[in-house]
DNA sequence: TTTTTTCTGTTGCATAAGCTACATATTATG
DNA sequence: CATAATATGTAGCTTATGCAACAGAAAAAA
């Protein structure tokens, strides 16, 4: 996070009296949004995993954003140009906090701490947003597999500040991650482990070169 | 564009008395400013056309965006998360104006209309920063050569209100936007006309299906 | 203008990556 | 617990894409 304020900090506190925001829990599978109605929804995803997934015209399945404790996520932030269809789907139970990015800017009448924070905040929220994207575009034009997967090796483990690390996402869900073919993917794992560049326990990923 | 406010009724208008903008001009060429240094540097593109590319470890040239009139950019949109070098190029000339974000998000206390008007609109300005960015995510996961090249004229296509329309970018510069092989996007580009889902002439792309 | 540089268009070849299929392991769920 | 569902791991075959090389067109520079 490059941004000073952490919405981790508030969450705590979360009190809300202006009946601007709303609270729901969903249970692994369900969907959380849909990116589709230009309603402006911001969403804080407070509590579990949960992926925006795009499907497109000939079935192939993008995870186009992974979402952990505390992502800014909805509507608001990915104004649709085409015609995919963009869902948020719970990986785990999930709590989310719902907003209208319109009443949500504005600092509140009735004085709540948390709204007003994060409205207070969000410039600085959204440019972090904008660096996630950015990176995630460098990562996307990485032009092999093996490039794709290092790189992606590499901002874990430079986020976790360690050479080894657990992976967040399942392997399935990493080719849709890094749009490539699952079984394509894993061979490219295969052949990193024989060139002794990682090594692979379950889950785990070890990070062996420099 | 997305947000109500444009920075193109402002050029003209354009008048700071608080020193806090700089205006250059670049010619054909010419690097406009580098990603690297720390200093949130905003710019606003008033005149020409921009590429911001980087040059990874392997040589490989991509280029992440394209900038025309009144595009925004600068390394506060983009913290810098790897070592690869990016550098803002001038295509045309090109006239620039330089921002320090932290010194424009902030009221002007020497009230330039230029600027206040700038800050009150910077939210907007970065959700359509987003948006772009969202766009560009959609664009390069796409699978195949030829989906990137139809989902790329489908854009320009859309924007322009028109099934026929130039190229922006010449077709080596598309190649590098796309993050493929020039000639086996110029192969797929073939295949494309042979197929009687486009024609081309010269640079000019005409959309025949549907 | 002429000369140089960059861009376009094309091909043959090599290989990375997609697709299909299946067996085993792991994780959900009644 | 048993059974279903999903994830992992692997292989063979096919195809898309990258790479190198070159010729002609167009654009920039002298």
């Amino acid at each position: 996070m490059n941004s000073n304020f952490n919405v981790e900090n508030f969450y705590y506190n979360f009190s809300c009296n202006c009946n601007k925001a709303q609270k729901k829990t969903f249970s692994k599978g369900q969907i959380i949004t849909t990116y589709i109605q230009k309603r402006n929804q911001l969403c804080i995803l407070l509590r579990g995993n949960a992926d925006l997934v795009r499907y497109d015209l000939n079935g192939n399945r993008t995870i186009v954003e992974h979402f952990s404790k505390n992502a800014l996520f909805g509507e608001v932030f990915y104004k649709v140009t085409t015609n995919n269809e963009l869902l948020v789907e719970a990986k785990s139970k999930c709590t989310v906090l719902f907003y209208i990015y319109d009443q949500l800017k504005e600092p509140c009448t009735h004085g709540c701490e948390f709204h007003n924070t994060l409205a207070e905040h969000l410039p600085e929220l959204i440019l972090d947003k904008i660096t996630e994207l950015n990176t995630r575009i460098e990562l996307l034009t990485q032009r092999t597999t093996r490039d794709k997967l290092l790189m992606y090796f590499s901002l874990i483990s430079t986020r976790k500040l360690s050479k080894t690390f657990e992976l967040p996402l399942s392997l399935t869900d990493l080719a849709d991650y890094l749009s490539v073919d699952r079984s394509a993917m894993m061979r490219e794992l295969k052949l990193l482990k024989e060139d002794k560049m990682v090594d692979k326990i379950g889950n785990r990923i070890i990070l062996l070169y420099e």
